[in-house]
DNA sequence: CGATTCGGTTGTATAGTACAACGGTCAGGT
DNA sequence: ACCTGACCGTTGTACTATACAACCGAATCG
């Protein structure tokens, strides 16, 4: 498979279009099921303040194209369950560091190991070059949409 | 680049997690976004309708992983809004048959033009190539996850 | 025929999200 | 030194998508 430069552009713009969206449709309802404890949303959150060890809620809401609000929000959950800490920046009275708390880690690591574990039941039989292609792929495609929006017009 | 055998599968399955995970977080901004006036989820149901040429809302149910609390409504909508046509089984008065009208042709062709046509902005420079495997790759997990799921056991 | 299963609807609750209005805080220009 | 505007975050409100449970009517099987 995948042999051919035959394959037009436009078949696999749709059939990238349509398996990408189906992703995001049942992304959500396995990851509900998965962690339910952990809203997806709030994990995903929580996994960007511990990469980025210590980042202010707009960005967040600038990284996910989400409103200041909903992140509000969401932070305001995961603090509520005791995960992240807001410390006020010292240079600008404004803004709030957010920063994971040990708990934070901790169910972050375990739901990362959980899903990893998944994924790995998922892509079982694929090959590791198989994976790392896909991986770059995904990146590739990531990367690209965050830098070139269409939409992030004013409206 | 995508050259080695060296990546470890783990490192390749973390990628994949979290790019996935990423791009489902945006899907749906984007696509509301693109499409103010047709949801996300009835374009999705829309497109399966119209796929399949008359479906039941138990299969859309069974194929997207929904609750059929969640498709009634959702077909409810979209025949609210004179795009799909229900019609009774001649053989079985249970089930309704469920088919896209004339408006739900056309407004089903125009999103997927306008959504063709920002992922091709999106994915100008990427060679045919690259696409097609991308492509197929997709198409390979989403097979997988679909026959394979760890979480359709009872709960 | 009665019990069970199946397809679908409706009631209720929750997560996630957006938009708009607001309250502080900072930074510049006059 | 002030006002003005930009910026960060919160809160009010509303809507979509979703699940679960309870239900109704039709089919099917013993």
């Amino acid at each position: 498979m995948t042999g051919g430069a035959e394959v037009p552009r436009e078949a696999s713009l749709d059939v990238i279009q349509r398996e990408l969206t189906a992703f995001a449709r049942r992304a959500r309802a396995s990851a509900a099921r998965v962690h339910p404890e952990l809203p997806l949303v709030s994990y995903t959150l929580l996994a960007h303040i511990d990469v980025q060890r210590g980042c202010r809620a707009t960005d967040l809401a600038a990284h996910y194209l989400l409103d200041k609000s909903t992140v509000s929000r969401q932070v305001a959950t995961l603090e509520r369950l005791g995960l992240v800490e807001r410390r006020p920046a010292p240079d600008d009275h404004r803004v709030q560091v957010l920063h994971p708390t040990e708990a934070g880690a901790e169910v972050l690591a375990s739901a990362q190991t959980s899903r990893l574990a998944a994924y790995e039941e998922r892509l079982r039989d694929w090959s590791a070059d198989d994976l790392a292609q896909f991986a770059a792929y995904l990146l590739r495609y990531n990367t690209a949409s965050t830098s070139d929006l269409p939409d992030s017009s004013p409206r």
